[in-house]
This record gives structure tokens, C-alpha cells and sequence, in this order.
RNA sequence: CGCGGGGUGGAGCAGUUGGCAGCUCGUUGGGCUCAUAACCCAAAGGUCGCAAGUUCGAGUCUUGCCCCCGCAACCA
């Protein structure tokens, strides 16, 4: 038995969740399900991400507070997870009293190490506003284009230089930016390279390539040195002398988000949080995100963790995942062609939603979503295989109980092979092959039925017709345990048909008469 | 010469250490009638982006080229 941390990324409340969202955490659950059932203390935390300078601007152009933006978007977020679902042990936010304070002892714990360390920096001012301006605060001409863009990158690709920005105007109010010295705190991740190197030669093996490459690529260009506090009236306040009007750089807070969700789950449980990220032993953990969140989780985090310097258990696996596009476009807000979790949550099947994802995920490169294909998907697997395999079993014409008979060797054989198979490849982080295991199990199942002909036998030996019937439902019992933590809702309902716990990650063996009644179909087919 | 990922039958993808090119969907033909016309069997369909090289043998290794897509640190 372990203790396993899954941290899934803090989605960010600045506009609603999108099916990127979902493809990228998605495997977050599935594991959090999977740990559990196999016997696994699992602490999975995740919240929303509150906090930082694209929800103040935004407030401002809608005259409201930025807390109303947060607090709209964090509702929406709980709910949306709850439809997909997610069973988080927490699902928080960033604006609460217990994160800024547990952040707060960190970031300062951190700063007393020496780690965290005052650097003065010429940065953008904006005279007229009074304020230092970050770049996305910022508009100029494109020296490439000649349009008016943002700081960040322009439409055009270009990807304005410092020297660039020293022309840039503020966006809010349209003077000219000047120069001008500030002091800020850094973290030394110039200090922690070799430590940060260490660890991830240590465990970059167990991550997904992406995260590999990418954080490769950062520890080879050598770490600079990043700026912890920003010139913002929103975040978590400065726990250091002389910085009484900056906030802490969002991304800090936020990962740390991931040890003041366990310490507040903890506490309302009567556990120990160090349990869980102190070194130890028994202990896995994994980071799931999209591949853009990399470095935040591969260095960011395990440098904070160093800095802490005190004996904190580190991130042992990175589940990254690449980008979804739709109807072979990416995703983007100016072409309007995301999908909501929610919008999906209220008009599709959620189960078979999950098990699309989980099964056609981006692992490995991005992959592509169309509304038809999710159909295909549903009607085939879902309806046709997995729902038709327990509907012509359980609702054979004229069957009204389930004998216990004798189990085929060869039955028990797939069955208990299916388990070590989709273990194995869940250890590998190949979650699109562990489904693909269960569903030959499905697939096992309707061969094995039209081999064995019950609609005959059912005529002409009936003993041998509830033999089968029995075998079947024994293969019926299991998908819904291997099944479960992809298609949570159909599992229950078989749970409840078949009168069968699904507490453990080994084969279920049915060991009295069950009586049928109300057999409802599983998946509905989608026209 | 910034860094990285990808280009495999109509579609979506697998192909680990080089050894007869696989899977799902779709298409075509057959079987079955328990089941939501679902299920099972079989067939057709690919010069593995292009070109050269290494090798007895290359989707897999090397080089060059062509396309698509990310990243480029203070955007979360």
C-alpha cells in the first residue's frame, strides 16, 4: 500500500473549461480511480487557479472585481468536474484564507533558505498610471507587420525583443512606457540547477517524452534566475519586508497549491499531510497537465521543493499530454470552435465521453476531436460492443436468473491476464492501451458467445445454456471493475444489477444466483 | 543555421532492441437471430512524406530536402 499524491493542473479562471481541459486531466481521475482500487491512500488535489494579471484586466474592462471573475469561474469549474466525474479527494481555489497563508509559510520558509533572493531590474513603468506594467499590459507597433500588437507575440508570429518593448505603449491608458529601475524577488534557479538536474535524471525515465525533452531543453540553455513577485493589486501578498504592495507570481502560488490542498484535506480528515510529501518510502507521485504546463511541474515545483529544504518528496511522474485540436483546427477563442466540458457534460454520454478521451487521448502527439468521430466511437464501442455484450446476456429473451456454474479455465485465464495487462500499462503511463486491453476483453466476450451458441443451447441443453450465461457474466462482472475507473456511471449501475463489490483490482468471481430484473440498457445510440 | 514533435491502406491510430506491414472505424461478401439491424467469420484496400546511403535485409539506422504542428522562459 502507498500513498500516492496526483496533482492535477489548476485550470485557470479566466475563461470556462474546454475539452482541452478535459483531455489533459482526464488521466488525473482515471489514476486517482485505478490507486484506489487497488488499495492505494490517494490524495488527489487540484483547484482553480485564482489569482494573476489577465483576470485584473479583464475585471477592470468589466468593471467588476476580480475576486466576482474567480469566484464565477471556480463555480462553473467545481461543477463541470463534478458532471465529467472527477472524483477529487479536494478540488479548491487559490482565493481562499488557508492557501495565501500556507503559501505565504512556504514563499518565506523558502526566502529565510536563501533561495529567494532581492534583485533590482529595469522594467516597463507607466508614468501616467503610476505602475510598473507587465508585457501582456503592453501594446506596440510590430517592427514584422506594422500592426498594433501585444507585448507577448504578435498575430503575425513575431515575437517582439526587449529592445522592442522599450517603444511599447500602456495598454490601458496609451502613454509611452519608460525604463525604470525595480526591485524584485527571484528565485535562484540558477543556485539549484545541479540539484534540479539531479532529480530529473533520477526520474525523467518514469515521464511522458514531451516532459522529458522540454525540461531537457531548459536545464541545457541553463536556468535563469525567475521572478517570484509581481506589481499587482490581486494574488497572495508578500511575506517579505519592503514588498507590502507586490503579490507573488501566480505560477508559484499555484503549484504550491498542490501541498496546501493536501495540508487543508489532512486537516479535515485527521491525517498528515507529511505522509503524503515528506520522503519516504512508500510513496508515488504523479503531475498531470498539458504540455504547455511542463516546466512548471518538471522545474518550477521540484525547485521550490529543494528550496524548502525540508526533506520534501518530489514528483516521480509527469503525465503531459499534447495538444487536442478540433475538426483539425486548434483550439483558439478568435474562431469559436471550443467545446465546453459543460456543453458536452449536458448533451453527450459522460461516461463514454471519458472513455473516447482516455482511449484517443494525445499521449504521444496531438490529436484531433470531431463530434462524428465521439459518435462513432460511442455507438461502436460503447453501444454496439461493451452494451450489446451485456444486453444479450442479461437480457436474454427468457432468462430470469444467473446460475452459479462452473467458471472455464480459459475465461478465468483472459480475465485475470486482462488485469495484469492493464496494470502493466498503466505503470507505463500507456493509458490508450490499457483500454485497449479491456475492450479486447469485451470483444473476448462476444466471440466466446457466438462460439458457445446459447440461443441453441437454451433449445437443447439447458444446463449448458446457464453455464455459459454464467461465464459471460463473469467476463460482465469484471469489465465493470476493470472498466470502472473509465466509465464510473456504467460500472455502478452493473454493480447494482449484479450485486458485486468493485473494491478490489482482482478477478470477481460470482458465487450466487442472481435474480434479473430492470435490466436497463447501459449506452443509448446516438443517431 | 534557435529547440522539439509529427508525416504509415478512405478516416483515426499501433509499430519496443532493423527480420514476412498491424489495430479500430468505414467498404464488400458470408453466417447468426440471444441482443439497441447489434454480434461472429472472411475479403478488398498501403511503393510506410520525397531522394540517396549503411545492411543479407530499413516504417525502424545515417544524410539531404519538402510539408504540418508546438515551444522560445515575466501569458496562465
Amino acid at each position: 500500500m502507498k500513498n500516492v499524491v496526483i496533482g492535477g493542473a489548476w485550470p485557470y479562471a479566466n475563461s470556462p473549461l474546454h475539452i482541452g481541459h478535459l483531455v489533459a486531466l482526464l488521466p488525473g481521475d482515471f489514476l486517482a480511480r485505478y490507486h484506489r482500487k487497488i488499495g492505494d491512500n490517494v490524495m488527489y488535489v487540484s483547484g482553480t487557479d485564482c489569482h494573476g494579471t489577465p483576470i485584473t484586466l479583464r475585471a477592470k474592462k468589466e468593471n467588476k472585481s476580480p475576486k466576482d471573475i474567480s469566484d464565477y469561474y471556480n463555480k462553473e469549474f467545481s461543477e463541470a468536474f463534478n458532471k465529467m466525474n472527477f472524483s477529487y479527494n479536494l478540488y479548491t481555489q487559490t482565493e481562499t484564507e488557508y492557501h495565501k497563508e500556507k503559501a505565504q509559510q512556504i514563499f518565506r520558509k523558502i526566502y529565510d533558505n536563501g533561495y529567494i533572493v532581492e534583485k533590482e531590474e529595469m522594467q516597463s513603468y507607466c508614468p501616467k498610471c503610476g505602475k510598473f506594467l507587465a508585457d501582456r499590459e503592453l501594446v506596440l507597433q510590430c517592427p514584422n507587420c506594422g500592426r498594433e500588437t501585444k507585448a507577448e507575440q504578435c498575430d503575425c508570429g513575431y515575437v517582439p525583443t526587449p529592445e522592442d518593448l522599450k517603444k511599447a505603449r500602456c495598454q490601458e491608458c496609451g502613454t509611452d512606457v519608460i525604463e525604470k529601475e525595480n526591485k524584485n524577488l527571484f528565485l535562484t534557479l540558477e543556485k539549484l540547477q545541479s540539484k534540479i538536474e539531479e532529480y530529473v535524471e533520477k526520474n525523467k525515465a518514469q515521464w511522458r517524452k514531451n516532459a522529458q525533452n522540454e525540461t531537457m531543453k531548459y536545464l541545457k540553455q541553463g536556468l535563469i534566475d525567475r521572478a517570484v513577485t509581481r506589481d499587482l493589486e490581486w494574488g497572495v501578498d508578500i511575506p517579505v519586508e519592503g514588498y507590502e504592495n507586490k503579490k507573488m507570481y501566480v505560477w508559484i502560488e499555484a503549484v504550491l497549491g498542490y501541498i496546501t490542498a493536501t495540508m487543508k484535506y489532512c486537516e479535515d480528515n485527521n491525517l498528515n499531510w507529511e505522509d503524503y510529501w515528506k520522503e519516504s518510502n512508500e510513496q508515488l507521485m504523479y503531475m498531470v497537465h498539458g504540455k504547455d504546463n511542463i516546466i512548471f511541474h518538471s522545474i518550477i515545483l521540484p525547485a521550490l521543493l529543494i528550496a524548502m529544504d525540508s526533506n520534501m518528496k518530489l514528483p516521480d511522474k509527469m503525465v503531459s499530454c499534447e495538444y487536442l485540436n478540433i475538426n483539425d483546427e486548434k483550439m483558439s477563442k478568435s474562431k469559436g470552435n471550443g467545446i465546453t466540458m459543460l456543453d458536452l457534460a449536458n448533451n453527450y454520454n459522460v461516461d463514454s465521453i471519458r472513455y473516447y478521451f482516455l482511449s484517443n487521448g494525445p499521449e504521444k502527439k496531438d490529436s484531433n476531436f470531431t463530434l462524428e468521430d465521439y459518435r462513432l466511437v460511442h455507438n461502436s464501442d460503447m453501444v454496439n460492443k461493451f452494451g450489446n455484450f451485456i444486453n444479450r446476456t442479461l437480457k436474454f429473451k427468457g432468462l430470469e436468473e444467473i446460475k452459479v456454474a462452473k467458471l472455464d479455465e480459459e475465461i478465468e485465464k483472459e480475465i485475470k491476464e486482462t488485469y495484469k495487462k492493464v496494470s502493466e500499462n498503466i505503470e507505463k503511463l500507456e493509458f490508450r492501451k490499457a483500454i485497449e486491453e479491456i475492450m479486447n476483453l469485451v470483444e473476448f466476450g462476444n466471440k466466446y458467445y457466438d462460439e458457445k451458441k446459447p440461443w441453441i443451447l437454451f433449445k437443447e441443453n439447458i444446463d449448458e445454456f446457464y453455464n455459459v450465461i454464467y461465464n459471460c457474466t463473469n467476463i460482465i462482472a469484471n469489465l465493470a471493475n476493470l472498466f470502472e475507473p473509465v466509465v464510473p456511471e456504467a460500472s455502478n449501475k452493473l454493480k447494482k444489477y449484479l450485486d458485486i463489490n468493485l473494491d478490489k483490482w482482482e478477478n470477481i468471481i460470482i458465487e450466487k444466483n442472481i435474480k434479473l430484473s430492470e435490466i436497463e440498457p447501459l449506452f443509448e445510440k446516438i443517431k
